[in-house]
RNA sequence: GCGGGUGUGGUGAAAUUGGUAGACACGCUAGACUUAGGAUCUAGUGCUUCGCGGCAUGGGGGUUCGAGUCCCUCCACCCGCACCA
């Protein structure tokens, strides 16, 4: 009887399906635990052995938690609105609702394939209008909804009409515009449209103008993705900036709370620190400087009011609304030329150039408000127009990237902190004493900084402010596939639509070309797009982390068709407890979900505002590629070891036929035609290939697929060996070469239990206290590994244990069996065969997980390394009940201690119990 | 540029969190069984040295009886940066 692992495998994921006994209530006396995947984009291209790495650890951490009692919430689903669909719609025609769902089933067959406890009965696809109407339900809470800042918390906009009437917005600073201000009976006369304006500037989804990457040629815009140095991906065609009508969700009005949150999750402190820094909180003043000659003033933003005697120069952001009226006849013509430059960078282009300092002169001056000094006003593209005022006050002796601007236009600097600056770099320091600093001089910089404000308050020409780095998060696409907006435009102004006539259904079109002036392809539907005479449609989309804002919300309730999800069901499942996933989200996805949680908790649809308790990010696997090396103007290929004696080209080869670095040359020219006729010159008789870490992808050959993995070695090794190949946060490369390894072990484990010839070969005898203790440490070990998510020394415990037994020749149920369970989680259909095997009828998953008794573990004695002047020499072992003096007196006798001793006198020995014993001379 | 992460044998890694560096595997070497071996088993395998020993956790410095682990500093690589998901 051998492990038959594709047979085994097969039986047991058929009678899983069809006993659902992974359906999941939502009614159960069991405490609950929710453990989520980031839910994948169901590319062409299939799964690769990168993705399952965080799905293998969920499942054997769920499938661990409903040993251990619990009622485990876990799915999967699919976030299927997205570019690369559209983009090959585009190039292929087919319609991306068919590519689509051929995605999802590939994806799901692949997944079965690893045999995961999923509740597919829960499954969730975000371009199912089912799905998407509750995205579209969720967008209007939005739009219906603004901030209350002194209550920190969202309410329904209808609120904010009923306080407008009664006293204006005086206790309200329009987030949207701080300069909008009117009285109660202002309001009452201002027309709907009017109306509706102020609104816009309050809701939480909002419309405003931002720009966008506008590409001429193609007629469209462009993802950040798909321009290149300022050009287009495709075609390579010039890309300038555009502005649009756009939808934004005012996420910067959460940012405290967003970052407040963050105190009551569990998440790594690198991704904690990552989402602080992206909130980007910081507090400082904002202070107007009046302009010579002009009636303009400039508003700036420093977080160092401190250092207002050092500025030498303003920086305006080259779009700042100022820059046309205050720049000189003289400067206008270098002014306008800097602008078509700075039209042609992008963003990240602007922030990462560091060699090449650019700007222009503006010929206009501002006043510093306290001694009269004028300071040039420069543009710069350093300077971006979102960031706080979109202007700068440059303190070169304290900031690098001024001084950097001063020296390279020789812009004279100012030292307003004595020694601390040595006139060849910035010094950013808090802790100087301030000179030529006018009333401040002689005074520490911190407390100056209040000072300063106090100051410029008094003069009505500052005041405190705090600011975020965060900038509202843009909600529009000019593309076909994603959610459609629930909102028409009458006369141009947006109205939501009826909760009723959700969904907004994406209509069928034949293509995916853009529409007139940047708009999506919606627009060039006009029979949908208008609705009446005056009465048109939204025609941008929703952008791809719409739907997976709220997905976790879902999967509670994924039928419910009342509401995204019963306040019931929530309640029960609250928080994910656990959810894994990459880093890449660590920012994005993440902060739209707490957000939309926030929201939906603020509007009391929700009862907790955190939607996930604790995060664990699994590390990225990286592609091995394997090269071969063409000797250049040939089709010789020559072997890694002698390559250097030739002039050779490497070109990538199909990982899956290497074995380790051997390449197979049938495989190779039955590959592709061009190796048909290619000869070798080997090294020892075999072509060894170079080796390359680079990404996992298909351009580069070095994907491998789960499913031939599985073919070959079966599901249990494939999980084991992914969880093996080192801790589930670290990145790491793919290899294929040791999953042998993983499945000897599993081989092995079944010799345990079953020989070819004899069958079950597993007895009723009584254990040894060596054998209980070999069980018992390994059920702490794999109890403790699994809970802390440590898959990777659980599995070589698992090894460890197996190849004690296994020369133990212990083939003992009372030990067999508690082990069985405990593997569970990591080989489900292995152990479900043995457990069948073991008599059981009823499946193991309903098992009871074993309980670690100290008793069968506990040591008397300790084997000690000596050291002498903390290098091991020797080893003695003790009784751990030993008193010091006796150890000490045993040590010193040790002929190999006596030997390094020689000539040398004691000066301490140190005896840490059952750790180690250092001898110090 | 800003932010985050990672550096330990030929390879993936482990190290009870300051206490025997390299567990467990892959690979490699030798051997046993075998018609066969890409099955299984046994032994060996960080570098260096005949050996005693010496040297080793990216480089340099420090704290300590003792450092992969703590501190300072430098270097290399990977990821994210707001329209890829």
């Amino acid at each position: 009887m051998e492990y038959n692992f594709r047979a085994i495998e097969k039986k047991w994921q058929k009678q899983w399906e069809d006993s659902h006994i992974y359906h999941v209530s939502n009614d159960s006396p069991k405490p609950k635990c929710y453990v989520l995947d980031m839910f994948p984009y169901p590319s062409g291209a299939g799964l690769h052995v990168g993705h399952p790495l965080g799905y293998i650890a969920t499942d054997i951490y769920a499938r661990y938690k409903r040993l251990k009692g619990f009622n485990v919430l876990h799915t999967m689903g699919y976030d299927a609105f997205g570019l690369p669909t559209e983009q090959y719609a585009l190039e292929t025609g087919q319609h991306p609702v068919v590519t689509t769902e051929q995605n999802i089933n590939a994806f799901r067959q692949q997944l079965n394939n690893i045999g995961f406890c999923y509740d597919w009965s829960r499954e969730v696809n975000t371009s199912d209008p089912s799905y998407y109407k509750w995205t579209q339900w969720i967008f209007l809470q939005l739009f219906e909804s603004w901030y209350d800042r002194n209550l920190q918390k969202a309410l329904p906009i209808k609120t904010l009409e009923g306080v407008f009437e009664q006293e204006g917005n005086k206790n309200h600073v329009c987030p949207g515009d701080r300069s909008i201000q009117f009285t109660a009976e202002e309001w009452k006369q201002y027309d709907e449209v009017t109306r509706r304006d102020i609104l816009m500037q309050y809701r939480l989804a909002y419309l405003a103008y931002a720009e966008v990457n506008w590409c001429e040629a193609l007629g469209t815009v462009l993802a950040n993705d798909e321009v290149i140095n300022g050009v287009s991906e495709r075609g390579g065609y010039p890309v300038v900036k555009k502005k649009m009508r756009q939808w934004f969700l005012r996420i910067t009005e959460y940012a405290n709370r967003l970052l407040e949150g963050l105190e009551t999750v569990n998440f790594s402190d690198a991704m904690k620190e990552m989402q602080r820094n992206w909130i980007g909180k910081s507090q400082g003043a904002e202070i107007k400087f009046n302009l010579k000659n002009n009636d303009g003033q400039i508003e700036v933003y420093t977080t160092r009011p401190d250092t207002i005697f050092g500025v030498d120069f303003m920086v305006l952001a080259p779009e700042h609304e100022l820059v046309s009226s205050i720049t000189t006849p003289e400067q206008k013509e270098a002014v306008e030329k800097y602008l078509d430059y700075v039209q042609s960078r992008s963003e990240r282009e602007r922030m990462a150039e560091v060699k090449q300092i650019t700007g222009c002169f503006t010929g206009a001056y501002a006043i510093n408000p306290f001694n009269g000094r004028e300071i040039p006003v420069w543009i710069a593209e350093y300077v971006l127009a979102g960031y706080g005022t979109g202007a700068i006050m440059a303190v070169p002796c304290g900031d690098q990237r001024d001084f950097g601007f001063a020296r390279h236009f020789n812009i004279p600097i100012t030292n307003i902190i004595g020694d601390a600056f040595n006139g060849t770099e910035a010094n950013p320091t808090k802790d100087a004493k301030l000179q030529n600093s006018g009333f401040l001089d002689g005074m520490e910089m911190r407390p100056a900084m209040d000072v300063v404000i106090n100051k410029l308050e008094e003069m009505g020409i500052g005041r405190r402010q705090i600011n975020y780095k965060m900038r509202d998060a843009g909600f529009s696409r000019q593309r076909y596939w994603g959610e459609p907006f629930p909102i028409v435009y009458r006369n141009g102004v947006p109205y939501a639509m009826d909760e009723k006539d959700l969904p907004v259904e994406l209509p069928y079109v034949e293509n995916y070309k853009p529409g007139p002036d940047g708009e999506g392809p919606l627009a060039n539907i006009t029979d949908w797009v208008n609705i009446a005479p005056d009465v048109k449609r939204e025609t941008n989309t929703m952008p791809g982390y719409a739907g997976s804002s709220w997905y976790f919300l879902r999967y509670m309730d994924p039928h419910n068709k009342n509401t995204f999800a019963d306040r019931k069901a929530t309640d029960y499942w609250n928080q994910v407890d656990v959810y894994v996933g990459g880093t890449e989200h660590a920012v994005g996805h993440l902060l739209y979900s707490r957000l939309w949680t926030k929201v939906l908790y603020d509007l009391g649809y929700l009862g907790f505002d955190e939607p996930f308790k604790s995060l664990i990010n699994q590390g990225m696997i990286g592609g091995s590629s394997r090269l071969v090396y063409r000797i250049h103007g040939t089709n010789q290929y020559v072997s890694h070891g002698l390559k250097d004696q030739y002039q050779t080209d490497a070109l990538h080869v199909d990982v899956n036929i290497v074995d380790g670095v051997e390449l197979d040359i049938e495989a190779l020219k039955k590959w592709k035609p061009e190796f048909a006729d290619a000869t070798f010159i080997l090294e020892d008789g075999k072509y060894i290939c170079g080796v390359q870490l680079e990404k996992m992808s298909k351009r580069l050959f070095n994907t491998v697929n789960p499913n031939d993995l599985v073919n070959k070695y079966g599901a249990d090794t494939f999980r084991m060996y992914e969880m093996f190949l080192g801790p589930v946060e670290q990145s790491k490369p793919w290899d294929t070469k040791g999953i042998e390894g993983v499945h000897r072990f599993l081989k092995k484990l079944w010799r345990l239990f079953a020989d070819e010839q004899k069958g079950i070969i597993v007895n009723e005898q009584a254990p040894t206290p060596e054998e209980l203790k070999i069980l018992h440490k390994t059920i702490q070990k794999i109890d403790h590994d699994t809970n802390n998510f440590s898959f990777n020394t659980a599995v070589s415990s698992f090894m460890i244990c197996v190849n004690e037994l296994a020369s133990l020749n212990c083939h003992k149920r009372a030990i067999l069996e508690p082990l069985l369970v405990l593997l569970t989680p990591y080989a489900p259909h292995l152990c479900e065969e043995l457990w069948q095997y073991l008599g059981h009828n009823e499946s193991i998953l309903n098992a009871i997980y074993p309980v670690y008794e100290e008793k069968y573990t506990a040591e008397t004695a300790f084997t000690y390394p000596i050291a002498i002047n903390g290098k091991t020499r020797t080893e003695m072992s003790f009784d751990l009940n030993l008193a010091t003096e006796e150890i000490e007196k045993a040590v010193l006798a040790n002929p190999v201690v006596e030997k390094w001793m020689e000539g040398k006198s004691l000066k301490r020995m140190i005896i840490i119990k059952g750790k180690m014993i250092n001898v110090v001379i």
